[in-house]
DNA sequence: GCGGGATGTTACTGGGGAGTAACATCCATG
DNA sequence: CATGGATGTTACTCCCCAGTAACATCCCGC
């Protein structure tokens, strides 16, 4: 069933993550993801009904990304969602700052895919809602007493940090992205203590 | 000499600004441009030699529109660096929550315009740079202890706003710039008073 | 009024991209 | 080995867009 190690359809996908990522969804032509696939425009659109069709199957796929990098994050330090907290920055402060410098996949989605109307809008905002509904939740688990807060600041921080590295570039405040997330959290007062959680600075008066 | 109290020039300035900012600028064509002006593309040509210079004088203008805002702040508060960084986060923080919610023009085109050679390119950086040090400077006097810190954290907060606005809207996080910035500034600590700064939370020990 | 520079109009070229049709080929399964 | 579904190939249509050419028109300053 698979010749190639991988089927047309997951070679096309990985392509256009490759492509629409590194040089922007409109920029790149169906055509161009085929070839970087291995295969053709005929293959790619028995698979994908249409250039839309498949910007939204690469953006559910970036979703899908990052919920398993919750996942993993989640597993790796079960029940300390402090830890959790600080490996989700490490993580997205790392990618951030390697892949190519061009931010966040989905945010970039929106900006080149204006219309309201378009399809692929409905994944690109599902996903936000569900990142940052998911970091309130951490910083309330993490004990946090204002986790609302925190959580919309450590959001725009993340995201400002990943846009502004494409403009700005690695010397500017996009690569200090860990650093400031990490003072913000270390200065952040935690909920009033309950047996078993750890206190931290500026502790309920 | 001026016929339509605004010659060509400046109309397709002024559509093109409406409309790189609202569909982005890969969406648009150069004759949407000129009908929008009021004009042809001959016209337009003959005052811009391809789109990409009509791009590079698009962002040139918003980024002197910038420099006005921020000298419109600094003329309004003479010596007081504390109003005038409220007033700009103030000015910043309305404008990003009306203006469609298309964020910021010059990193939208950043993210559409990926080709590191795009002579865009040369325009955002420059101006995120400036923007950026001007931020320092104006923590610096507002008698900041960590002035780079805080420019840094609240660079990021502003391009996370705006970024954040197209994909999560009105709902998110983004509408909530001005508080979180101004919930930052007020438990930044201050440098060691001098006579006649105003003290702060947080003063030093 | 008249000349000339700026503007408008039309039509064109060249190129590229989305999407499709018809046919050839492969290859796993029976 | 045969068959059928998936894949590859080629060539095509349609459309839009960037950029240009040639010519018509306007309108300001003289």
């Amino acid at each position: 069933m698979k010749r190639d190690a991988l089927r047309p359809r997951e070679r096309i996908l990985l392509a256009a993550r490759a492509l629409f990522y590194r040089e922007g969804i409109r920029a790149v032509s169906v055509d161009a993801v085929a070839a970087a696939a291995g295969t053709n425009k005929m293959t790619l659109y028995r698979h994908f009904a249409s250039k839309d069709d498949l910007v939204v199957d690469y953006l559910r796929e970036l979703s899908a990304r990052s919920d398993g990098l919750w996942q993993r994050v989640r597993s790796a330090h079960p029940d300390d969602p402090q830890a959790q907290l600080r490996a989700l920055l490490r993580q997205v402060s790392r990618f951030a700052d390697e892949l190519s410098g061009r931010g966040c996949p989905l945010a970039n989605a929106a900006v080149e895919l204006a219309e309201p109307s378009h399809p692929a809008r409905k994944v690109i905002e599902a996903h936000k809602r569900r990142s940052r509904a998911r970091l309130v939740r951490l910083c309330r688990d993490a004990g946090y007493a204002r986790p609302e807060r925190l959580a919309d600041e450590l959001f725009l921080l993340i995201e400002g940090a990943r846009v502004s590295l494409q403009s700005v570039g690695r010397e500017g405040p996009g690569s200090r992205l860990y650093a400031l997330a990490e003072a913000l959290l270390h200065e952040a007062p935690m909920k009033a203590a309950r047996p078993g959680a750890r206190s931290r600075a500026h502790p309920a008066p």
